[in-house]
DNA sequence: CCAGTTCGTTAGTCATAGCTTACGGTAAGT
DNA sequence: ACTTACCGTAAGCTATGACTAACGAACTGG
């Protein structure tokens, strides 16, 4: 599932950062390499693995492309790590309520 | 942080696979590497990365080493999680929001 | 039409992650 | 005490991922 991957893409700290920097403001390429410490055909690399993730999403305006979050895709990724550990916090849960209640 | 260091972890399927057994029910390491497609060394090393993320901790019972999942560790992951993109979320629903209105 | 941007893609290098095999250490059973 | 089961760790190999440099495509402005 795409869930995976965006998963997967999430646990490179370089991607973390551009996440995080598209939080703040959908940027394009270049602008986003100013701000890292690698170079822009990276920078490129690492958002063709966000956006085949389905957590970003590009548009084309001029000479540039702007990259943005996706709304969608971060939507579906929050209600898959809620049911992928909802189960172990809920038994976390009656186990303490059941602990406070002897 | 440790919530960096469970992102990574959780990026490798393997360890999901684990993590997933686990949120069944807690394991000894031979029992995980029966399910698995892995050999026994190798749950180790994925369950010493599990733990150092702090989404699992062990329990040593007679010879052998029982493993569970760490509500405390995914808790404090989730809520990372949530601000993570809770920004992008919010200003999303704004969006919407303000276009239903229009 | 011709430079100058901005960007994606490819080829190639290098480091690291994941795996297995082998070994040592501890606990339980006979 | 000896064997058996269960486990962590180290060493070594291999595949994969991240990066850079180089190239070509698309758009802009003079």
């Amino acid at each position: 599932m795409t869930n995976e991957l965006a998963l997967a893409a999430l646990g490179d700290p370089t991607r973390r950062t551009i996440f995080e920097c598209l939080s703040d403001r959908p940027s394009a390429v270049g602008e986003l390499a100013q701000l890292l410490p690698v170079s822009r055909p990276a920078v490129s690399q690492h958002l063709k693995v966000l956006k085949d993730a389905g957590l970003v999403v590009d548009q084309k305006v001029g000479n540039r492309r702007i990259y943005r979050l996706d709304p969608n895709g971060i939507g579906d990724l929050r209600d898959y790590l809620e049911r992928f550990w909802g189960c172990a916090l809920t038994t976390f849960k009656m186990k303490s309520e059941q602990k406070g209640q002897e």
